[in-house]
DNA sequence: TCTGAAATGAAAATGATTTTCATTTCCATG
DNA sequence: CATGGAAATGAAAATCATTTTCATTTCAGA
């Protein structure tokens, strides 16, 4: 296992928190910074194993990754321009319990997301 | 520009309405029709522009084409074995709504899974 | 029958991501 | 100060979905 390289995620976080591996690899790579496009992957990987950042998904299906907080929370995400609203989801925390219990499951986990097009766009 | 070949919308009427390019694709080979793979995305993508099938996207990246207007559920996955539930979703669908009208958000979708260890696991 | 546009699909190209594996860096301990 | 092994690193190759290219086939209409 490898952990994250602390440069990776201080340039996540001056790239405004939001971009998707290869952005974060070419912009090291323009303020000289040395590194391989395998540890930037690896350290992402690594910040989303620890919930320090959150992946989402562009259209086009590249991998973005975003700083988040610890609460657990979900999305709202402009397809078109890819603005992203952080949302409560305690309704679908309890839904997620209660219908994963009538059916006999444990450890339940869950993934929402929604979708659309934002007021600019 | 290419028009949709009608096999592929019925095989993804059959695959239940919701599968990748990918997996069209071999359905329709196991099932012994001549087809190309590029045909298939070719049609899949024209079924998107005439907005007869949504495209979502997998936590892989992969994109899932799904039929529109179908009154669409969700699933209980078990992380184990893999059995899976479909799921009503009538509370989500109006939490997805209200949420994205609160933020000024259009054409709105979502997504949402439930996963977890069945009983048997 | 002829003709051209649309459809088709095999193969190559693309682009993100992952894997492999040999090398380098760290660091605790002798 | 060694030094030995674990963790980190990165170049190159592999993977995999998707797109593009391009030559061929189909088919409707003149």
């Amino acid at each position: 296992m490898s952990r994250s390289n602390p440069r990776v995620l201080s340039t996540l976080e001056r790239a405004g928190g939001f971009a998707s591996a290869q952005e974060v690899y070419r912009l090291m790579q323009r303020e000289g910074q040395k590194i391989g496009l395998t540890t930037v992957y690896r350290s992402l990987q690594s910040l989303v194993n620890d919930k320090i950042v959150d992946v989402l998904r562009r259209d086009d299906g590249e991998a973005i990754y975003r700083l988040c907080g610890e609460t657990h929370h979900h999305h709202l995400v402009c397809k078109s321009c890819g603005e992203t609203v952080e949302i409560e989801g305690g309704a679908i925390e309890k839904w997620a319990l209660n219908v994963a219990k009538d059916h006999g499951f444990r450890e339940v986990g869950h993934t929402a997301e929604i979708f659309g097009l934002c007021s600019k766009c």
